[in-house]
Parts: structure tokens; sequence; C-alpha cells
RNA sequence: GGCCCUAUCGUCUAACGGUUAGGACAUCGGCUUUUCAAGCCGGUAAUCCGGGUUCGAUUCCCGGUAGGGUCACCA
């Protein structure tokens, strides 16, 4: 591997649905490895049995590749630093385990989880935030592995850093503690695996959300054990919910990644919206291709402070990126999401004009607002009638229609033709109203509908002059 | 409670000591118009508070306030 290559992970657990905020995390970690012609290490963090999710890891990998973000090592790839799963890495961490316990800096804990828990609760009592290391035993035993595997802080003290998005950071000793290394389960702690694992897939920039702050001090003091040089550091502010200031995540309606793709969000929109989320380039632009995100994208300009999930936003920015598609595809998408009765391609424009993405259309025909081009629609004969205009009159108008549209060839029934036909005829009266009313409620049946000339022209001639003599 | 982080329109943000504090979403108004949608044009709207430093603070420092995070055999 070359010096200096950037090499960045996205380690999700498989402990549930990915949310939007995790999205984010791994699209800023893919960005950054893309725009530096990086590494991007996808590695599964699965030791905590407990609450491990059947399918998560595949539903997780599904979500990437949905928004695109690929990975060069990691399942289903492979890769040099094989495996990619923390539980098909134990052994390493063993290894890591025995030399830290060697230094005299790992030790078992002697205590019973409910003894641990006393301290706790004291701590909290006292208003004093709870240490470990207050308890710490004055010999250490011998490690069999039925005792969790405490890592012995070195050396108590402050710790200052640089981190990237949050510049110079520091804390004090408080913040420091014996904290886990390897359950009594076997299976390490986030805490000492993700750094070994980190170390030995040489990742060079480690992204991953603000909560993680307070607990770098530990890593520091590990790294410091180790002997190793810590790598950079990039923390994320959070996502925050859209009701509250809290931080989004699944207990506050956090929305499983996939439930956006099911809602007809095209994926470079989500993934646009996301990196905006939090970081702002140094133009005034706001839509971006994925790979005119990578190009863009600069670790330096993450925001600090949480940023609020804002669906209209995420809305607008879907129908721009809606936008850019080809007629063809925008046409093949519609048809995709109409049902039987409604597969026409001549619906394509009007529907469009009207959403902001693809499942915005099964609500317009669940609300009836489109079904009146399947079949002639019911409606309420009083609302034919534009304003004060007398019924004898709106009956003339809409017989003048029938001529003038009857004029036209069966073959050649487009809406400009349409228009040409009516317009004239509307002009001619007080107002166009009187007209154009009743014609496109004759055709619609709807308070709201597109205009009449699109309507007549997709109804097509025949069934165009038939609602118009019913009205009649 | 300890420790840590954050603070510009309702929301996302620009500004890296000197700007009429800019843009986008939302909102409001106008144009267009037979209704809706779309489109175009325009408006309202912000530097949390108090001290410093400075000729000059959104910007730097300190204090307050508010919000967030964290204090697991979870990650």
């Amino acid at each position: 591997m070359e010096e200096n290559k950037v090499v960045t992970r996205f380690a999700p657990s498989p402990t549930g649905f990915m949310h939007v905020g995790n999205l984010r995390t791994a699209l800023y970690a893919w960005l950054l490895a893309r725009k530096n012609n990086g590494n991007f290490i996808l590695r599964i963090e699965d030791t905590d049995k407990e609450r491990e999710v059947p399918g998560a890891t595949e539903h997780i990998l599904k979500v990437l590749k949905w928004v695109g973000i690929d990975w060069d090592e990691g399942p289903s790839v492979g890769g040099p630093h094989s495996p990619y799963t923390q539980s098909e890495r134990l052994d390493l961490y063993k290894k890591y385990a025995l030399n830290l316990i060697e230094q005299g800096l790992a030790y078992p804990d002697p205590y019973t989880a409910e003894e641990v828990e006393q301290f706790r609760r004291k701590a909290e009592q006292e208003k004093r935030a709870f240490l470990y290391r207050e308890h710490r035993p004055e010999k250490f035993e011998k490690w069999d592995g039925s005792k969790p595997l405490r890592f012995k802080v070195p050396e108590i003290k402050s710790y200052h850093w640089h981190d990237v998005v949050f510049g110079d950071l520091s804390a004090g000793p408080e913040a420091l503690d014996d904290f886990i290394l390897i359950k009594s389960d076997g299976y390490p702690t986030y805490n000492f695996c993700h750094i070994v694992d980190d170390i030995e897939m040489g990742i060079t920039h480690v992204v991953r959300g603000q909560e993680y702050i307070s607990s770098i001090p530990k890593f520091l003091s590990l790294y410091e054990a180790l002997k190793i040089n810590p790598p950079i550091f990039v923390c994320l502010p959070h996502i925050m919910g859209k009701d509250g200031n809290k931080k989004l995540g699944k207990r506050d309606g956090a929305k499983d990644a996939l439930e956006y793709k099911e809602e007809g969000y095209i994926s470079s929109a989500i993934v646009n919206f996301l990196s905006l989320l939090g970081w702002h380039p140094k133009s005034d632009k706001e839509i971006f291709t994925v790979s005119e995100l990578i190009n863009v994208f600069d670790v330096q300009r993450i925001q600090k402070s949480g940023a609020q999930w804002n669906d209209d936003k995420l809305d607008w920015l879907n129908k721009e990126h809606m936008k850019m598609l080809t007629r063809e595809e925008i046409e093949k998408n519609i048809l995709e999401w109409l049902p039987e009765e409604l597969q026409n391609p001549k619906l394509a424009p009007i529907i469009f004009e009207r959403i902001s993405k693809w499942g915005d259309i099964k609500e317009m025909v669940e609300k009836g607002e489109l079904s009146f081009f399947a079949k002639q629609p019911e409606y309420d004969r009083q609302k034919l009638i534009f304003k004060n205009t007398l019924p004898d009159k709106i009956i003339e108008n809409l017989k003048l229609a029938m001529n003038a549209l009857g004029a036209i060839d069966e073959n050649n029934f487009s809406q400009e033709k349409i228009k040409d036909a009516l317009m004239p005829l509307a002009d001619r009266l007080e107002s166009r109203g009187e007209l154009l009313h009743p014609v496109r409620y004759a055709l619609s049946g709807l308070d709201k509908s597109p205009d009449p000339f699109i309507i007549a022209s997709i109804l097509g001639k025949n069934e165009t002059l038939s609602r118009l003599q019913k009205a009649i």
C-alpha cells in the first residue's frame, strides 16, 4: 500500500435497521476516501450477540448498494485484511489482549456484575461520574476468560487532541477509566476491537458520530499502551429530529433508509440531501450528482452544530434530481407506479408536474385524482356552472366547444389543436371561464385538475365529445 | 450531578475583524391563468445575553443562558 493513502471505514453493528443517520456517517467516510482516491472499508461490528438482529447485515449492504456506496474491502468482496466481520477475528483481539496482560496493562475484573452496579449507583447518588478505576484491585489475578478483562489506564492525565471537525479538544482525567476489553462471553468490546481493527486495517481517518468524543481519551490511552499513533479523528455532528432538538435516533422516528426507497425517493437525492446535512460546499450550489459531490466534498467544511432533518427540502431536492432524468426514464418510473387501468404514457407529463417523489403517484391514485382518465366521472352538475353564468349560457358554450372540437381530425387531436379550437371561442366571452370551466369540469369531474386541453388530448376525440354531450 | 461539545432568518447554511449580514427550503405577495400544478418576479425574516480586546466585532477572549452528547460485560 502506498504511503499517505487515505483509508476510511464504515463499521456498523447489525443490531437493527440502518437509519439515515448511520447512512450519513457512511457517506461522509466514503466521500472522504473517494475524494482522495483512497480506500473505503466496510467492517461489520457484531460483538454484541445479545442485540444482534438476524438479517441486519444484509439490510445494511442493501442500503449501501442502493445509494451507490461501494467498498474496496469488506463483506462479499473480501480483501487483504479478511475477514471483515469482528466475530470472526476473535483470535486477533486475544493476541492484543495477551500483549496488554504481559505489560501489566490488563487484568480480570474480580467483582460480580451486581457489585459493579452498586459502585455505579453509589457514584450516581453522590452525583459523581462513575469511575471503575477507583475500585481497581490491588493485585491482579490471572485471567482465565471467565471474568471480563479490563484495561488498566497506564497514566491518569488530561488529553489534548485534534479533531478535523471540532478542532482542538481536550478532556480531564475523569474521562479515563479501566474499561472492559473483553467481555465474559469472550467477545471484545467496541472500545477495544475497533482500535485493533483500525490499526490492522490501516485506517487513516476515523469518521464517526460526535457521541464518541467523550470516549476518545479512553481510545487515546489505549493507543498509547499499544504504542501506536492514533488515526485522524473526524467526528460528525448529530442529525436532529424534525420536531425537537433531539438527536435523530430510532426512538425519535429516524426512518429506515430503505423506507425512502420504498417511498420513491431517488438515491442520488438522498445522498445529496444527506451531504448537505452538516456540510456545505464553498459555492451556493446545492444540487449535486454523486460524482460532483466526490469532487467538491471537503471535510474541512463539515459543520460543528447539529442539523435538523427537513422533509420539505428533501422533497425539493428529490424533485430536482427527478428533473435530471430523461423523458424516457421519467415515463418508465411513472408507469411503474401507476395501476393497470392508468397505464398511459400520455399521463406522464401531468403527473410529473404534481409530484416530488414517485410515491406521490400512489397518493394521487388513492385520492382519485387520476381516475377520470380511466372512466367517465360522476359529478355534481351544479359545479358545471362558472360563477354566475346562466345555465343556458353554459349549455350553449358546451355546444360551441363540441362543434369546434368535432371539427378536429381524430388522428390529430392534440393539445395544441384543441387549444387553438377552444381559445378563440373563450376569448369572445366576457370571461374565458364561461367556456373553459364547464369543459374542464365535464371532462374531469374535479374541482382541481389539469387544464381541459391536455385532458381532452389524452382522452381522445370520441371520449371527449361523449363527456361533453353528457354534460349538456 | 461530573466531564465534553455547540449557538447567524422557522429550517439548512455563507461570512474565516470592515458586507445594505448572502444563498437555499418553507412562508407571504404578484405575474400567468378556467381550477390545480408548474414556471417567472418580488417581499417578510437571523448574528442567544452580558462583559472585554480592537479604530472596528457574527467573527477573537471571558462569563452567563440555552440546547446537545457522554458517564454500560451497547456500539
